[in-house]
DNA sequence: TCAAAAGTGTTTCCTCTACACCCATGT
DNA sequence: ACATGGGTGTAGAGGAAACACTTTTGA
């Protein structure tokens, strides 16, 4: 029988695009960037690129992203590959997109000015070039499902933070108000924090006590996973 | 500024692969390929193609597994793109995998003789080509947790069937005992199954009343999701 | 008559939910 | 002294889990 004979088939361009969200401390955000290319110019997109020969798709996710903001070490994952044949009018491509979770105080505002990029609050995030609006939307209901079943917050937030602000961070990606008694005992029964000596002074007279995660423990239980079912 | 330039871009081939999920009313299988082909002659694979220029890639899945079983409107669904550089050693190729659950009863067995395939008992499968076995580990936790979230079995039994066939298909995805007192009362409560007049007396002397699903309801509940918790 | 599978309810436990008051401090 | 956010416990409801015996009938 014969050897493969991959010569007759088809090659596609493969795009990267990346869903970036960040938290301010207040609400969720998305980092999107104003295209100067045709076609579609002038508009929002997500950031992306394409995949090279030499690399997989995960390192071309990190190296758009880092070419984006500066930063290394990103949580990302791949979220759904999609293929609509006239998705791009300038040719055949498909595009794998990628969630990132950034603590927004952490990147490099300059990079990010000088890409003709911004956060916009997810409630108010512009209409975006082909289907990147669902990709986001895609990204978000992920979003949601992971916070319902595995921690979430060690890469959006500050290492140091206080529980008031663990839980403004479940409230914005959940979409509702939570009781912060329940919250509270619930969070607790992972044995995921440590609670500090420290206080943050910025939002109250009394002061709120500062938590950090503890890795080793946070780690296994995203590799575990739960039911936060709150 | 300028015109997007999509020419100095790489383009590469993208395969589609098919993990496909049956159900003989005792245990969950995976229907795999033996190659005929270089390179991995020989070997069992999930089975594939690659993806054309003028299709999307839910189409290209589903052509690939009527190819081989004849059987159209399958339950499928995308899981994941593999892109390891070296993944395929005959060229650079990404695959894009899909899970497809089917009734073993229902399909063409000609067919299959004649591609050179065969059922296995997912405990029993051999190694596979490639990453292929990465493919099936992933595509079976996907299954796992669409069963907890999902009503499942439509799309893997008969028109008709009994109670204990439906827990056993449970049993067989979840990996492991169920109570049976509790599986009946807990599915129930989801009001998704008729009871029929006609009894199966295949499985013992008394008898076991049949079940259909309600499809409508079914469906709804697909979309809704609940909480199996069993 | 006995073997083999079908069918059927109740109790206990635990988790989720709702809910309100005092504390510490800077102004 | 008072306004602001921080911190804490409990009672009730609902869902999950554990559990065993009777029925039917073909061999």
């Amino acid at each position: 029988m014969a050897l493969a004979n991959y010569d007759n088939e088809d090659k596609v361009l493969l795009a990267v695009d990346c869903i970036i969200f960040g938290f301010d401390r207040e609400e969720l955000k998305i980092l999107l960037v104003k295209r100067n290319f045709e076609p579609e110019k002038g508009k929002w997109s997500l950031i992306g690129g394409f995949l090279k020969k030499e690399e997989n798709l995960d390192i071309a996710a990190v190296r758009v992203l880092h070419h984006l903001t500066g930063l290394h070490d990103i949580y990302m994952e791949q979220l759904y590959i999609y293929s609509k044949v006239d998705r791009d009018p300038a040719d055949r491509t498909l595009s794998v997109s990628y969630y990132a979770l950034i603590d927004i105080a952490k990147h490099d505002k300059e990079l990010i000015k000088q890409n003709s990029a911004q956060w916009f609050p997810l409630k108010d995030a512009p209409t975006l070039i082909f289907d990147h609006n669902e990709m986001v939307d895609r990204a978000i209901a992920r979003l949601k499902r992971r916070a319902l079943s595995k921690p979430i917050g060690f890469e959006l937030l500050p290492e140091k933070f206080t529980m008031r602000q663990l839980q403004k961070l479940y409230e914005a990606i959940l979409g509702k108000k939570l009781d912060k008694r329940n919250f509270i005992s619930k969070f607790n029964s992972f044995h995921i924090l440590i609670k500090l000596d420290e206080k943050d002074m910025s939002s109250s007279k009394k002061g709120a006590f500062l938590f950090k995660f503890d890795e080793e423990k946070y780690k296994r239980k995203v590799e575990d996973g739960f039911n936060f079912k709150i």
